[in-house]
RNA sequence: GGCCCCGUAGUGUAGCGGUCUAACACGCCACCCUGUCACGGUGGAGAUCGGCGGUUCGAAUCCGCUCGGGGUCGCCA
């Protein structure tokens, strides 16, 4: 070994020992006469002197040191006299006197600080990334990524859960998102596709008999990218034989409750889980994911306005909507300025408008005569509600005299998706979510079907293999946009973490799923042969989920961006500044595939020839 | 694919038609400094303002295209 001894573990009980150390120059301060090198490695930072009287040559060696410059000391640790102790660094207690110094590697000044936590380019941060992550930063989060993936093995390990590899390379399947695909050399024409989660191989386990199945695994998907999203990300699959619902939440709820004492312990993390339903989210907070440290919940307030002369209230209603709105607290110090950009944020989610109303002073509604208050409120609506009504629509919100209304008339879709986006903007601006809290919940009963992108007919909300609750059934027929699955998501903070399902394992309640969707059995056997086969031979009943362990790994980080644990990320056009991935090939590899280009990519750069 | 934002010394920013011969902080280089720890002091080097084209007497500044990065909608069963 190149030391004999961490930087970072030194503490004055070591006083007196002779250490050979090795690492970074993360900073150096020369006095002139004397030298101060804080030397970094892996486990922490400590200080080392170079005095020119005790060791000449260890000083020349200090003279000549840069940042990053990689270096092996020999020296004796010395605890230092009181005032000259550093109390923010953990080994500011002593520091290594230097009797010998050498330089193992030489360094170019960094493009970017290390020692200190500055705001840099993102594509300047991926073109370095080795140093990127040298960043105190950086180097905890992956740390803290690898204990989270750590815990999650070792609870489901000591749960009797088996971590089973599944296939990267797969069949292609047209729905879903984009599938990544490979091209085959042997069988000329044909793709593999990279596995957009494990999701039926997972199902063919528990079938083959692996009752407690996981997998750390990675998941590909070419499809446009956010800052929560990349094209390669991690998921912690799951799947168990003959479980309930309930059994499920259950586990989930314990491995993330515990995670989050473990790993996440600069956190507060509210247990158990609240758990609702889909409609039930819909009805508090338009969302099937809400934040729930926010602590605002939207109000159906139709039944105060029916009768009203205000024409959007009565037509909304009219047209089959609701009024729903919520109360922001402290909301009416918004000015006319805020509250306007409030109605274009309103529009551009969909809204045909949106009544604000602020209710100026303090003090309860009631504290003033339903005159009183008309008059000190503000709001574009003021002339078509009176006092009384006024009145009613706060306290159906919870309002006092300085909070503000937001309201929005029509069909619950749209209501629901403006005040879930108002709601969450707000809270942004007034900061009304608590970053230090974890609040997590368990949202169940999700609808089976939707309508897909074009109106045209039916698609899986979650996936095809999710069972629908069997008093539900004769709706699959009838009315399928009313069935609800035995489907389930994990949030946090307005995140949704991860999504599961009781599966269907019977071959002919599949086949009457796939009906409703429009799918003929000779389709379904071409793209689901397999899955449908290996129904008929004793598929046990089953459910999983799958969490998102990028996102898990950022919430216990504190961090808003995956790409913040996730060590090599790709920025937002899939590719890696550092690498240069992705590249053309040459045309000889190309044609090994079977592949020809196209025009279009050939003029862009498409392969080079031999 | 749509919309929006950003691109100025190594890093982060300022400048937003002429006074820019482009400013500031950190970093870098040199010298001074024996107890600092974001050490301090003095001096210095370093950008033709992402690229191309246009408007203008004059462009870092305005316009178009393009490249790169980011956000957002679509998309992501």
């Amino acid at each position: 070994m190149l030391r004999d001894f961490e930087a970072g573990l030194l503490r004055p009980g070591h006083a007196g020992q002779d250490v050979v150390l090795a690492g970074w120059v993360h900073r150096r301060r020369d006095h002139g006469g004397l030298v101060f090198i804080d030397l970094r490695d892996f486990s922490g930072i400590v200080q080392a002197v170079f005095h020119p009287e005790d060791a000449p040559a260890a000083f020349e060696v200090a003279s000549a040191l840069r940042s990053e410059y990689v270096v092996q000391i020999a020296g004796q640790v010395v605890e230092r006299t009181p005032e000259t102790v550093n109390p923010d660094l953990s080994t500011g207690g002593v520091e290594v006197a230097v009797r010998e110094a050498r330089v193992l590697n030489e360094a170019e000044t960094p493009p970017f600080p290390i020692n200190q936590d500055t705001p840099v380019d993102e594509a300047t941060r991926l073109r370095y990334r080795y140093l990127d992550l040298r960043r105190e930063r950086m180097t905890a989060n992956i740390v803290l990524r690898h204990r989270v993936v750590r815990f999650i093995r070792n609870y489901l390990g000591d749960r009797d859960f088996v971590e089973i590899e599944t296939p990267v390379l797969g069949l292609a399947t047209p729905e879903g998102a984009r599938d990544y695909l490979v091209p085959s050399r042997i069988h000329p024409g044909r793709f593999y596709a990279l596995p957009q989660s494990p999701q039926q191989w997972k199902q063919l386990l528990v079938v083959a008999g692996q009752e407690r199945y996981f997998q750390i695994a990675r998941c590909y998907r070419d499809e446009d990218l956010r800052a929560d999203r990349q094209p390669e990300f991690t998921q912690l699959d799951l799947e168990l034989a003959f479980v309930e619902q309930d059994d499920v939440l259950d586990l989930i709820e314990g491995l993330y409750s515990e995670l989050a004492l473990t790993e996440g312990g600069r956190f507060q993390t509210p247990t158990p889980f609240p758990r609702m339903t889909w409609a039930e989210a819909m009805e508090r907070y338009g969302s099937d994911k809400p934040d729930l440290r926010i602590g605002i919940e939207i109000r159906d307030l139709s039944s105060l306005v029916e009768d009203s002369e205000f024409g959007v209230f009565r037509n909304a209603i009219a047209g089959g909507g609701r009024v729903r709105g919520f109360a922001v607290p402290g909301g009416s110090d918004t000015p006319r300025r805020g509250a306007d950009a409030l109605v274009e944020l309103a529009q551009e989610l969909g809204a045909g408008g949106l009544i604000w109303i602020a209710f100026d002073g303090e003090g309860d509604l009631g504290s003033v005569s339903p005159e009183e208050l008309h008059e000190q409120t503000r709001s574009p609506a003021k002339r078509f509600i009176d006092g009384e009504t006024l009145a009613a629509l706060g306290a159906a919100c919870g309002a006092s005299r300085g909070d503000m209304l937001l309201i929005v008339a029509d069909r619950d879709e749209v209501t629901s998706r403006v005040l879930d986006g108002l709601m969450r903007h707000v809270a942004e601006q007034r900061e009304l979510a608590d970053p230090n809290v974890l609040a997590f919940a368990l949202i169940t009963d999700f609808p089976m079907f939707e309508r897909d992108a074009a109106d045209t007919r039916w698609s899986a909300v979650h996936h095809l293999f999710t069972s629908p609750y069997e008093e539900d059934d004769e709706l699959l027929e009838t009315d399928p946009g009313r069935v609800r699955s035995r489907a389930y998501d994990l949030i946090c903070n307005g995140q949704e973490i991860g999504s599961g399902s009781i599966r269907i394992h019977r071959r002919e309640r599949l086949m009457r799923v796939l009906r409703a969707l429009d799918l003929d059995e000779s389709e379904a056997e071409e793209r689901f042969g397999h899955m449908l086969q290996a129904f008929t031979f004793g598929a046990p009943p089953h459910g999983g989920i799958a969490l998102g362990i990028d996102r898990t790994a950022a919430l216990l980080a504190g961090e808003r961006d995956i790409r913040e644990v996730i060590a090599f990320p790709k920025t937002k056009t899939a590719s890696d500044p550092m690498t240069g991935a992705p590249s053309a090939v040459e045309a000889q590899q190309l044609a090994d595939v079977h592949v020809a280009l196209t025009p279009e990519a050939q003029a862009s750069g498409g392969a080079t020839d031999v």
